[in-house]
DNA sequence: AGCACGCCGACT
DNA sequence: GTCGGCGTGCTC
């Protein structure tokens, strides 16, 4: 592997006047478009296809172009499409230092493909180097980063690097383990409980692709039905895909792997193993030697073989969203990659978000679900404690505890560990009707109304729009409360209530992954709760308020998530599973928590956001800015027709001290935000219109920080 | 972002 | 004449 040294572009130390004469005059004639490629020294060149069409690595500013390199006979043969290349970049025409010519430093690239000429109407500079012969970017990945740029305007240069790790010399010299055959299609097993279970893998073990939205039974199933759905697409000859939320969920679904399919046959692909074992892990994908991954979110890339099927746990977990540019979701992804690749498609989860709903109502997947007898065998029972129980129960509300659910707590310690899920701190608060509690909305664009008790100082957080004389719609109240519940003493109050029973807790420092099947107290925040062998007694879910009352267009379809997260570690009914819910009975989640049944409740939500215009029936990015960036920067965007903009509203000043959530502004400063929505159908404009508008101030100098900085977010999460 | 090119005012 | 101000635009 050749450098820059004895190249075309180095060699010759100090060179001759007559030399820099010759280039001066070369940069002359550069304005005439050239055939063949030229150098700046004439070195000799690769002889079939001298021309490398590379992607340079630099973020934002070149914007999805791609720049032409000459390629060096002597890196002729290593010079082939996908391999890491270094180029040099920038600086103008380039200057002439010591006889040799540098255009700008050394930059990282991938080398995309290989012509007989280039376009280029220049004379090109010669690849530097050729990093490494590995190919790692394929044709197929490359349109995968080219789909997720376009769908977040982004560039292709951000997504690849969260596709492509970053390398390790000593991972790639080591050579990969054999590839096994393909394994015999396995037994349905517990896929049988599911009306289509069974055809569903039998349709990918045949080569197939269908795709579903599969709502899973609650119980430790899952992992395994995930597994069987993997085996049958390798039996088909074919590579398959798992990516769930975390680290627990891939030990689980792993562990699943190699009791299904054996030692050897897929690989792990996770943040927390080292950079060069990660390589390792996917090199091996890569290189075709494992056909099945399992991982978290980046491993939504995977580059696997001949991909027969692309499977997503538990969607609504929002550590699917990648917090670096352009911020893509890994359902939206492995969704880009179902259509591209045309393989099979499978989206689970115990809940159903209201994504996964529409891709059924659609017609584009098919739903994969369990009779209601199927559900009521394996479900808990579920009891609710409302604001009229607490009410009447004086001496339960002062311990925060009402009778019924001291009294599935006592009795479910009888037999088994009892789980109490309280919700973790830092909810912003949302108003909402005292009386009813039906959430405040702007009655011109719908969005959530913010601001303090009394209801003079009102202001929608999506058009900034003041609301001067509130009411409800529901009930004609017209006093506000904010919905904010504080929870934390829980744990400490329920040990002193029973002195009895070990009380164990899980968050987010200390997670526990399982404890055992005798009686315990076991309190945890959502989404660290540990398995219960031979599942928990009972369960009792804490302030649903805080859980609710969240500004979140998804506060209903998450609360309902978390609960049904927690309500299926807990026994079936018939073994005197309980479930007790502290929330108003009347409200939606909590009756879909009751009735067991999160797809009507996805499916009733997508109705309203339809009705309402809201995400995702229409598509909305945020554009978020100093006000007079801002105003500039959507002028100039060349929007589509019938996008609407929504706003500005302020956004909060960061303060130098507390967390930098991703998305906020820089410290201090005072910026804010438009919301712009399009109707179905018009989000690849709608991206493509805000990616060309950023792609032009940048080349204006605008800059990606400080003053006049721009953020767009496609599909931002928290839009009230 | 860098960095070079280019088109106007005070200097050896 | 030419050195150098920073305003503009390109990077194969």
């Amino acid at each position: 592997m050749s450098s820059e040294n004895g190249s075309v572009d180095g060699g010759a130390e100090g060179a001759q006047p007559e030399q820099l004469a010759l280039i001066r005059e070369s940069v002359r004639n550069a304005k005439v478009p050239r055939a063949k490629p030229r150098t700046w020294r004439g070195a000799a060149l690769a002889k079939e296809l001298p021309v490398a069409r590379v992607l340079v690595d630099k973020g934002v500013l070149h914007l999805d172009r791609y720049f032409d390199y000459a390629v060096p006979e002597e890196l002729d043969a290593d010079a082939q499409p996908g391999v890491r290349v270094r180029v040099r970049f920038g600086a103008g025409r380039g200057r002439v230092r010591e006889g040799r010519r540098e255009g700008g430093g050394l930059i990282d690239g991938f080398l995309v493909e290989r012509l007989a000429e280039s376009d280029y109407s220049g004379p090109l500079a010669a690849l530097a180097q050729v990093v490494s012969s590995e190919p790692v970017l394929s044709e197929e990945l490359l349109g995968l980063a080219r789909a997720v740029a376009d769908r977040y305007a982004g560039s292709l240069a951000d997504v690849l690097q969260l596709a492509v790790p970053p390398r390790s010399a000593r991972a790639e010299q080591r050579p990969s383990p054999e590839p096994l055959p393909p394994p015999a299609a396995p037994e349905a097993g517990s896929w049988g409980r599911y009306e289509r279970g069974g055809a569903f893998l039998e349709s990918l073990a045949s080569g197939g692709a269908p795709r579903a939205v599969w709502n899973a039974l609650p119980g430790p199933e899952w992992s395994e039905e995930l597994a069987r759905a993997v085996a049958a697409t390798l039996a088909s000859g074919r590579g398959a895909l798992v990516v769930v939320p975390d680290g627990r969920a891939v030990a689980r679904v792993d562990a699943a792997l190699t009791s299904v399919l054996g030692e050897g046959r897929h690989a792990v692909l996770t943040a927390d193993a080292g950079p060069e074992k990660r390589y390792r892990e996917w090199l091996a994908v890569r290189r075709g030697a494992v056909r099945a991954v399992v991982g978290t979110r980046a491993a939504m890339f995977a580059p696997v073989r001949d991909l027969g099927l692309v499977a997503l746990w538990d969607d609504g977990d929002d550590s699917h969203s990648e917090p670096h540019a352009p911020q893509p979701h890994a359902r939206e992804v492995l969704l880009l990659r179902a259509a591209q690749d045309k393989c099979g498609f499978l989206l689970g989860s115990w809940s159903c978000t209201v994504e996964a709903a529409q891709l059924v109502e659609s017609g584009w997947a098919r739903p994969l679900v369990a009779s209601r007898e199927q559900v009521r065998a394996v479900a808990p029972l579920v009891r609710t404690v409302g604001d009229q129980d607490l009410a009447r129960d004086e001496a339960a509300r002062a311990a925060r505890l009402p009778t019924l659910a001291w009294q599935a707590v006592r009795e479910g310690l009888r037999h088994g560990p009892v789980l109490v899920q309280v919700p973790r701190r830092g909810y912003v608060p949302r108003m909402a009707c005292a009386n009813c509690r039906e959430p405040a909305r702007c009655r011109h664009c719908a969005g959530p109304l913010e601001g303090q008790e009394s209801a003079a100082a009102l202001r929608c957080g999506w058009c900034g729009r003041e609301e001067g004389s509130w009411h409800c719609p529901e009930c004609g109240g017209f006093r506000l409360r904010a919905q904010v519940v504080g929870a934390r003493r829980t744990a400490e109050e329920l040990g002193r209530a029973f002195p009895a029973v070990p009380v164990r807790t899980s968050g987010r420092e200390h997670v526990l992954d399982t404890v055992p099947g005798a009686p315990a107290l076991v309190v945890s925040t959502p989404g660290a709760e540990p398995v219960a062998e031979g599942g928990y007694a009972a369960a009792l879910l804490l302030d649903g308020w805080a859980m609710l009352g969240r500004p979140d267009l998804r506060a209903g379809e998450d609360a309902l998530r978390r609960w049904i997260a927690a309500a299926a570690l807990v026994r079936a009914q018939e073994a005197g599973g309980t479930v007790v819910v502290v929330a108003e009975p009347t409200l939606r989640p909590v009756q879909a928590l009751v009735r067991w049944d999160p797809v009507g409740h996805a499916v009733r939500e997508l109705g309203e956001r339809a009705e309402l215009g809201f995400p995702p029936v229409s598509r909305m990015a945020a554009v978020s800015g100093a006000g007079e960036a801002l105003a500039e920067f959507l002028a100039a965007a060349e929007l589509p027709e019938e996008a609407e903009l929504l706003g500005p509203v302020p956004l909060p000043v960061t303060g130098a001290a507390g967390p930098r959530r991703v998305g906020a502004p820089p410290v201090g400063e005072r910026w804010e935000r438009v919301l712009v929505r399009v109707p179905p159908g018009r989000g690849a404009a709608l991206a493509a219109a805000l990616k060309a508008a950023q792609a032009s101030r940048m080349a204006r100098g605008g800059g990606s920080a400080g003053e006049g900085a721009v953020w767009v977010r496609i599909d931002p999460p928290d839009i009230g």
